[in-house]
DNA sequence: ATGAAAGCGCTAACAC
DNA sequence: GTGTTAGCGCTTTCAT
């Protein structure tokens, strides 16, 4: 209750425990670090004046005068998709168990604010700093990003991207994709081997690396089978909610023909299922529908949407995991992690 | 590409640029403030000693030493859930709209966690510390909270609860609340007017304070139209999409007569659905059913949930205005922001 | 086992 | 305007 030590007001310093306790600054230090032999009963005194003066380290000052950072910076999108959520979710818990702290960071899809963003960390000290989301196929952008990766890692830093694909040979930045292509090829062959054979591709979009991968996979699979997809049956838009149901809606209006329709993400999907409702369409009796990235709304659907599964928490543990311990793993700088699809009720073998 | 200046490792310092450019530190920092006369070809030659060097400063050092520590703590149970990314979301854009960076941990619902969490904040000289979720009626963990707002009330920082209601007069602390209790009551009412007079309530969760407001409010509606409500008809459990399922298929197996359920929250809706679905009961036909929170997935559900709506951005912007404008805002630190209903597809005036 | 002293990189008086 | 001089709170040699 009472103010001794300093006087009321200012936190307490070392060198405030050190005075209660009757000890040098370099002793309260030791038995802050741990990591140092000091007498049991010094130590006891030590912690009995930190208590006293609700004592708390000053974590800028440690940063400075020693070794230990202690941070992970996460730099994403939105927080807001369950799709990003997943991620972070897996970086923070990882980040924590490596006894890191997490900064977070948006950048609203804004490419401008992820490299002042990661200009940021860089000033912070992060161990590492985290980047996740669609790359934008931009070549004075990839420098930047590039010459952020020499930056981080001259400092004894590290860049990770996450669901990106590799900024180059040489580049000193961890790489942490899942299987985008296979995903969607997989997808597509099912939906083909059920019989569909006018698939509708939403949501394509120009110069995003995650959506290019999409479409690549999705047009393999019809090679493959010696099939051919329709071009005007692949629709441009944005990963949105909206951005499926409209481009729906006009297929519908437009009296466009197919009989199931690969939704670029669950969000779109979602969209979809609302258009073709609307527009009476059953689904999956008269038209198969399918989503990609598997995030929690792709259960509560009606139907419950065939998806692709990511591992999205394990994306972001193993991001924290493989910067934080690269000097061990100088082999495992970049993964590819497995996609699977999980069948549910949007698809059947097409009516007739 | 060459490395003049350091030798070629570390990170430079306002010391090397200052060197390079033909000047003091001071000079240095006086540019890199802004906000102090330098002459204009002195700044031009500094600035580019600067990009020379691929200077930055050094956060941790800055903070020390001078004033500015620039920084907002969120902590919460799980930022997977859609209710806390968006208040999340509306944290990091204000914080950042403040110039503030933010930081994230995650408690998983531990209130050990939290506490550990707090004090991490407190290590780490955050401008603000912002919990949000429910909060456990729980003496011990009271203090220690209200003994936490004091230090950082004591350090210049500020301890935010979002959600939450208050630690008690003359606690130094900010509190943004939704109005939990009349957001229940405004919804029962609902039910209540449509015709529903046995209305399930699912996920009660003992010693949660958001939990205990909203049964609150359920209650108060019945009270207050001459009704009662059946407790047999209230179930605990917790806020999860599979409570509500196993809690609805329970009633359902118990043949427990209701012709409306108040979920929780959505999540726990969701579950609510899905359960009602595969017992062949008909939503809204056969019952009513309604939500907490208005997530996203409320709109995606079928039929469309009506839910009650929580300004969840806003809650997570306001914790930030006011915390770091307190001294200008003294009174307005205790807010109670406005909930409302919005009735979509699953309330209908029951059939018979 | 403990203390004294020297920084870590920066900002902020205080001189000139 | 710009340089000099002190620290901020902590860790870390180097002595003892």
């Amino acid at each position: 209750m009472n103010a001794t030590g300093p006087s009321g007001r200012e936190a307490s310093t070392v060198r405030d425990v050190a005075k209660r306790a009757g000890v040098s600054a370099s002793t309260v230090s030791r038995v802050l670090g741990g990591t140092y032999p000091v007498a049991a009963a010094t130590r006891t005194r030590v912690l009995r004046a930190m208590r006293e003066l609700d004592y708390v380290v000053n974590a800028h000052a440690r940063a400075l005068g020693g070794s230990t950072n202690k941070s992970v910076a996460f730099v994403v999108d939105d927080v807001t998709g369950p799709f990003y959520a997943h991620i972070a979710r897996g970086v923070e818990e990882q980040a924590s168990a490596e006894g890191r702290l997490c900064m977070l960071c948006t950048t609203h899809g804004d490419p401008q604010r992820v490299l002042a963003v990661v200009e940021l960390m860089r000033e912070q000290r992060a161990d590492a700093v985290i980047v996740v989301g669609g790359a934008w196929e931009n070549k004075e952008y990839q420098a930047r990003m590039t010459h952020f990766a020499h930056a981080l890692d001259r400092a004894g830093s590290r860049l990770v991207l996450v669901g990106r694909p590799p900024l180059g040979e040489g580049v000193p930045a961890t790489v942490v994709e899942y299987d985008n292509e296979n995903g969607a090829f997989a997808m597509t062959t099912h939906l083909l081997s059920l019989g569909h054979r006018r698939i509708a591709f939403i949501g394509k979009v120009p110069g995003l690396s995650t959506s290019g991968q999409r479409v690549d996979g999705f047009l393999r699979a019809h090679e493959t089978l010696g099939l051919e997809a329709d071009p005007g049956l692949i629709v441009e838009g944005e990963f949105t909610r909206s951005c499926g149901y409209r481009a729906t809606a006009r297929l519908l209006a437009d009296k466009a023909e197919f009989d199931a329709v690969f939704a670029a993400t669950d969000m779109v999907a979602a969209g979809v299922l609302h258009a073709l409702r609307e527009g009476g369409v059953r689904v999956p009796e008269d038209v198969s529908v399918v989503g990609y990235d598997d995030i929690p709304v792709a259960i509560d659907l009606h139907p419950a949407l065939t998806t692709v599964s990511i591992p999205h928490e394990e994306l972001g543990r193993t991001a924290v995991r493989l910067a934080l311990h690269r000097e061990e793993l100088p082999d495992a700088q970049h993964q590819v992690l497995g996609t699977h699809i999980v069948v549910r009720g949007s698809t059947r073998r097409p009516g007739r």
